[in-house]
DNA sequence: TAAATCCATGCAAATATAGGCATGAAAATC
DNA sequence: GATTTTCATGCCTATATTTGCATGGATTTA
């Protein structure tokens, strides 16, 4: 038997039935087992199947799992929430705004830190519920799946009854000029109600939101207080921040 | 039977079902628990599933939270949430409780039915989240851990400002005669709010809670107007709840 | 807090793999 | 046509992987 014959049954089996194992091959074609390990190895290798231990699959086979849960640009999210956690102390109030990076913070949070912790995201939410020192309230109203945070007026009504330290806040864009803005007329109200019930804003944003911009504005830049990137501080693409009273982490 | 063919099938019922249990997968594929085990860590640490005691759940119908869901008694809890979508028409305002049983109702919420449904347990949330005809509204508070709902003052007061068509309310403890109990105060006391908020209150609860009480009590059985367990509403494990005034389905 | 259940770990047996090497057949070269 | 080269193949061995089982520790549930 020719090879190029053996692999297009080999090929031909695994269409049919979706896997082989390389014993079966091996005795249904009285080769060895190390010839066909051989052939499938090389169709692997020319994208015609996939190979496993002990067999192969076809490449169809393989059913796509729902959603890639990458976070995106995660490293850069990493390095600003650890420079975020390092403004907290024990028995501060604060709120923790939606979005992945409001969320690696979430992540990050000490076990034994004792604070309360007011959100208004459902995964903020959860990541927090593993802290057991954490006091986490959440603010009540429509919930968004957009963003799995709630929104709307019971949401801002909500947030206009408390008051606390800190509030971490994320944003679409945000430009030194043009203040925060977001592409969402909702999420901007709700930030707004954040703001002006937090005595500190600190902007957790990566480097990649600098000088961007969109429809509706959130706030001036002089709103914030703390702005935490993943950059250097002495970074030049800061510069057009610096002139106006920040602190920049 | 191939290790990759293992995974996709392991795969495959997380997709299908939301949740697995290890014992159930172990047992359909004639291997032993530890090889499903050792699978199902795999599968997580490659993102396509989420491991949790005694099971695995699907990526896509839970929020960002490491926090172990209970799959116990799951196929009685999946009957008991089938008959109780019955009771559902198009535009409902419902309240869902926390607890796996009414986790299970949330996930099994058709898609195309638009009802507005509060509810003060984030799983729930993140299930409803997923309907994009659903409008969730979540209650506000402080957030129990265990339970993972809000509870405290602030919850209360907030079931307190709104009246839903039906609320759904699973309980620990059931009987005919001391009513429904649970082993925690808080929680008593948001079903307290829950049931004064409805017009009518819906018991769901697997078979094994029947009969049985505890130290704080939520209601008196007459205050459950519809009661859904997984058994047929002839069982004779229901005879003593058929004095009362309540549905049984 | 106690009982039940689940999990991580190490171990051993079975199986699979990679790579070296020998053999024989086909192909290329002289 | 004889010799060399190339290649496919099978066999062997050391290594790697998979899997079930036992154990002690961790977690969950009541």
């Amino acid at each position: 038997m020719l090879k190029e014959e053996r692999q297009q049954t080999i090929l031909n089996e695994v269409e049919l039935h979706n896997r082989i194992l390389l014993t079966d091959i091996a005795e249904a074609l009285d080769v060895s087992i190390d010839t066909v390990r051989r052939d499938v190895k090389e169709l692997d290798s020319e994208n015609k199947l996939r190979k496993v231990h002990g067999g192969a699959i076809s490449l169809g086979f393989t059913v796509n799992s729902t959603r890639n849960q990458n976070v995106y640009r995660l490293e850069e999210k990493n390095i600003i929430a650890q420079k975020a956690l390092s403004l907290l102390k024990p028995g501060s109030v604060i709120f923790i705004d939606g979005g992945t990076t409001c969320s690696e913070l979430a992540r990050l949070m000490p076990h034994n830190l004792e604070i309360t912790c007011f959100t208004h995201s459902l995964p903020v939410a959860s990541e927090l519920l593993n802290k057991p020192n954490v006091n986490v309230i959440i603010v009540g109203g429509q919930v968004s799946s957009e963003s799995q945070t709630t929104i709307g007026a019971n949401a801002i009504h909500n947030l206009s009854e408390i008051r606390v330290d800190f509030s971490f806040i994320g944003t679409g864009y945000v430009d030194s000029f043009y203040g925060l803005t977001e592409f969402d007329w909702d999420i901007v109200q709700v930030k707004k109600a954040v703001i002006k019930s937090s005595k500190k804003t600190v902007l957790l944003s990566i480097s990649e939101k600098l000088n961007s911009q969109h429809r509706y504005k959130t706030c001036d830049i002089n709103a914030i207080n703390t702005m935490i990137t993943e950059l250097n501080p002495t970074d030049a693409l800061l510069n057009s921040f610096r002139n106006h009273d920040i602190h920049i982490l």
